[in-house]
DNA sequence: CGGTTTTGACCCGCGC
DNA sequence: GCGCGGGTCAAAACCG
C-alpha cells in the first residue's frame, strides 16, 4: 500500500517493452474491457502500472528446484548486514476496476496462499505460476475502500510463453516455418 | 484420479 | 529478545 515511494510510473507499452512475454493489451479478457466503460488511452481495464522494483533479467529466476525452503531462501542470501541487495526481482503492480479477482493473463496460476493484511478489510492472495520452470509468483488484494478496484502485483518474468500466447501465435509460426524452407 | 483450492501452522524480517 | 505482520508450506478437501 502506500506507494509514497519514487516508483517511476509506466505506461503499458513501455512495459510490453521491458517485457515481451507478458500478455499484449489485445488478449486481456474481453469482459474487463467490456464492462470497463470509461476511456482509457488503451481501452484496456489496467488503470495504471508502476514499476515497483527491479532488476529484469530474463532467464535468470531462481532456480531453485524444488529444495529451496524457507530457510535457505532463494538465490543468494546470507549475510543480512552488509549491503546485500537481496536481488529482488522484478515487481511490476497492476490496478484494475474489475468485479472478478482473477484476471485472465494468459497464464495459469496455482493459488498458495491468503492472508489478511492490516489496513485492509480484504484478503491478499498469493499464487504461483504453474509452470515448473517458472516460479514467478503474483498477489492479489482489493482495496478495502473501494472494492472494485483490484491489485494485482507480478514478480518475476516469466521464462516460457503462455499457453495461450502459443495457441494463437501457432498458425503463424508454422507459416514462417513453412515460409522458411522455401 | 490428478491438479487446484483451502486453511492453519510455520517461518522470517523488522521494529521496539 | 520478543512480538507482530506478512509470506509460504503442506495436508486435506474439493472439483472436473
Amino acid at each position: 500500500m502506500d506507494n509514497g515511494e519514487t516508483t517511476p510510473m509506466l505506461t503499458v507499452d513501455d512495459v510490453l517493452k521491458l517485457n515481451p512475454l507478458l500478455p499484449s493489451t489485445s488478449m486481456l479478457p474481453p469482459m474487463a474491457t467490456d464492462q470497463l466503460g470509461h476511456d482509457s488511452h488503451l481501452g484496456s481495464d489496467i488503470d495504471w502500472i508502476s514499476l515497483l522494483s527491479g532488476s529484469f533479467e530474463l532467464g535468470d529466476q531462481n532456480p531453485s528446484p524444488s529444495k529451496a525452503r524457507y530457510g535457505e531462501n532463494v538465490g543468494t542470501k546470507k549475510k543480512k548486514g552488509g549491503r546485500t541487495k537481496k536481488a529482488t526481482p522484478a515487481r511490476i503492480a497492476f490496478h484494475t476496476r474489475s468485479a472478478d479477482d482473477i484476471l485472465d493473463d494468459g497464464y495459469r496460476w496455482r493459488k498458495y496462499g491468503q492472508k489478511a493484511v492490516k489496513n485492509s478489510t480484504h484478503q491478499r492472495s498469493y499464487y504461483r505460476c504453474t509452470q515448473h520452470t517458472c516460479n514467478v509468483k503474483k498477489q492479489i488484494q482489493r482495496l478495502s475502500k473501494d472494492s472494485s478496484i483490484v491489485v494485482t502485483t507480478y514478480e518475476g518474468i516469466h521464462n516460457h510463453p503462455s499457453e495461450k500466447v502459443m495457441e494463437s501465435l501457432s498458425p503463424l509460426l508454422r507459416q514462417l516455418q513453412f515460409l522458411s524452407r522455401i
